[in-house]
DNA sequence: GCGATCAGCT
DNA sequence: CACAGCTGATCGC
């Protein structure tokens, strides 16, 4: 936990310095006090412990010949939950000199901006991000990304607080001798300059690229194939990002017929999104492994002899080029595609991935090592923060056996997709010991992902057992009312478990995952943060361990302003 | 009557 | 929003 101890910062220039900034902090917050007098709304909770004086943590001073920015932490609170919250000042002293006014009085003009920001001691992940005062909730409101543009400094918010995090965990892996002396100090100066200075050193997208992109947003305005608007009968031509540079591959393209050029179709995963286009007619060869090639023959009814099934961990060679597959922590059947050159150089396409430090440390993927990195970016936003599938999983099963504790006549639906969030609803019957009830469809294609333990829980018989699973369209309040009518006999309750991505995290203080999206007598619709995609920090994490030279988004890139954005994530990851 | 594609919805 | 579907309408054979 972080005291406060030895955290003024000692590297700084002099003395002055440090006293003059302690005395403009001390201002700062008579100003924060009045305005909370004034809004008359945000006075202390009587149960927050008393907040420790302002202390001067560290600081950064940038200056010019009128201006002086500065950013530092001036406050942390902290509760005996391990709840952590910090303020941030981020303030310009200028001078407003008239003229030449050397024996005219220098008006000095101080304005602040800051940022709270807070996590909880229990879970890894950002809870919480506040910011104050008023004047800059006006920016946040406009501005999802919660930039603060101030004197010429851009400060992300979400930067301010991974940077907290990355110094913590440095802190506490490396305390060896000191006790909690090594609290948090963020005091070295190379993190303010990261914080400040975008380093251009890095070319994640270089001009090749960029104009690749500007080319397809000409070709096709809206190059995302879920809503393209090709005219009837025009067959869109295959957007670059999905052929890989050098070979005759493409990957998950089956919307554009025969594609020019391309001798072997990869398919990294059987969601239809990602094998949409694909029929029986399909004459060319596919390339995936023994799940989804599994799949594609028994859904789609896809023949073997369009199909090579590929093993994981291997490098085999297609058409003069070595591939390997690799486990892509998605849905079962998931792969990463690696490529390999005859001169050696290596292509990583990701397909859709969540990233953890068993898959990016896999022997065949070593730092600095590959060229080009083709990359699931679907989460590839600040504010797409969640926590780990296997707190989500804990937190889950704890809901479920709190309410049959409550009520052993209650129903567990789960919403899943065709395949995927198997892991959620198998630790919950496994914690309950109990059966999964599927229907035919599911229940062909559970049976086919070589999991002994989950094919022996599955039943298609709806008494058997409580825990259901459903399509995830089906967690409605209507569609639960009708599940649990059938079964009117036996439960009188039913609650609905959606696990998305897209559901925020709000933690309630504990190892509590979960929101309530809607209630009524009988019926709860929970959703739980469980993502098959990589969230923003393991994204981060991941590219900063591969150290690409360049990357190409996969997900998003049907906007110019969207791919800049994670454009400038890019840089950011790869300048340090 | 069937499969495939598409708009709309979540 | 985007994900990963699902439903229902329309088109072609």
């Amino acid at each position: 936990m972080a005291t406060c101890e030895n955290s003024c910062s000692t590297e700084d220039e002099n003395d002055h310095q440090i006293l003059s900034s302690k005395r403009i902090i001390t201002i700062l917050s008579d100003d924060e006090d009045l305005e909370i007098n004034k809004n008359n709304k945000r006075q202390r909770s009587p149960s927050l412990p008393k907040p420790k004086p302002l202390q001067l943590m560290n600081k950064q001073t940038i200056k010019s010949n009128t201006r002086q920015t500065s950013l530092s932490i001036i406050r942390t609170n902290s509760d005996s939950n391990g709840n952590e919250e910090r303020k941030w000042n981020l303030q310009t002293i200028s001078s407003s000199s008239n003229e030449n006014s050397s024996k005219q009085k220098k008006k000095k003009i101080t304005q602040t901006k800051s940022v709270t920001v807070a996590q909880s001691r229990t879970s890894s992940t950002l809870i919480r991000t506040v910011s104050s005062p008023s004047i800059i909730k006006n920016d946040i409101s406009n501005d999802p990304s919660r930039t603060l543009s101030f004197d010429g400094a851009v400060i992300n918010e979400e930067d301010v607080f991974s940077q907290w995090n990355e110094k913590a965990s440095i802190s506490s892996s490396t305390s060896t001798n000191t006790t909690q002396s090594s609290s948090i100090t963020v005091n070295s100066k190379s993190i303010w300059k990261e914080i400040f200075s975008k380093s251009t050193k890095s070319k994640p997208v270089d001009d090749e690229l960029k104009q690749e992109w500007s080319a397809l947003d000409k070709d096709q305005p809206s190059n995302n194939y879920r809503s393209n608007a090709a005219p009837v009968g025009v067959k869109r031509a295959c957007p670059f990002y999905k052929k890989i540079s050098g070979t005759a591959f493409c990957i998950d393209a089956f919307n554009f017929g025969n594609i020019d050029g391309i001798q072997a179709y990869f398919l990294s995963h059987f969601h239809s999104d990602h094998y949409g286009g694909l029929n029986k007619k399909f004459s060319n060869m596919l390339y995936s492994n023994q799940i989804t090639c599994n799949l594609c023959k028994s859904e789609l009814g896809i023949r073997s002899e369009t199909m090579t099934i590929l093993p994981m961990n291997e490098f085999i060679n297609v058409h003069g080029i070595d591939v390997a597959l690799l486990d892509a922590n998605h849905c079962p059947g998931s792969n990463m595609f690696l490529f390999r050159f005859a001169n050696g150089r290596l292509i990583l396409h990701t397909g859709d991935f969540r990233a953890a430090p068993t898959l990016f440390k896999h022997p065949l993927i070593q730092p600095k090592q590959i060229d080009t990195v083709y990359l699931d970016t679907t989460y590839c936003d600040t504010r797409y923060r969640f926590p780990s599938q296997d707190e989500v999983i804990e937190s889950a099963v704890g809901l479920v056996s709190d309410s049959l504790k409550e009520n052993a006549r209650t129903l567990i639906a789960i919403g899943t997709y065709l395949i995927g969030k198997e892991r959620i609803f198998h630790a919950i019957a496994k914690a309950l010991d109990c059966k999964i009830f599927v229907e035919t469809r599911k229940f062909r294609i559970l049976n086919q992902l070589e999991n002994d333990d989950l094919s022996k829980r599955l039943t298609k018989n709806p008494h058997e057992t409580n825990v259901h699973v459903v399509g995830m369209g089906s967690i409605t309040q209507p569609m639960l009312q009708a599940h649990v009518d059938k079964y009117a006999l036996r439960y009188n309750k039913i609650i609905g478990i959606k696990p998305t991505g897209w559901t925020t995290p709000r933690s309630t203080g504990g190892s509590k995952h979960y929101s309530i999206e809607s209630k009524s007598s009988n019926i709860t619709v929970y959703g739980f943060p469980y993502s098959e995609h990589s969230s923003f920090d393991e994204l981060k994490d991941f590219i900063q361990y591969i150290k690409p030279k360049r990357i190409i988004p996969t997900v998003n890139v049907g906007r110019a302003d969207l791919r800049d954005k994670m454009n400038g994530y890019f840089q950011q990851w790869l300048s340090t």
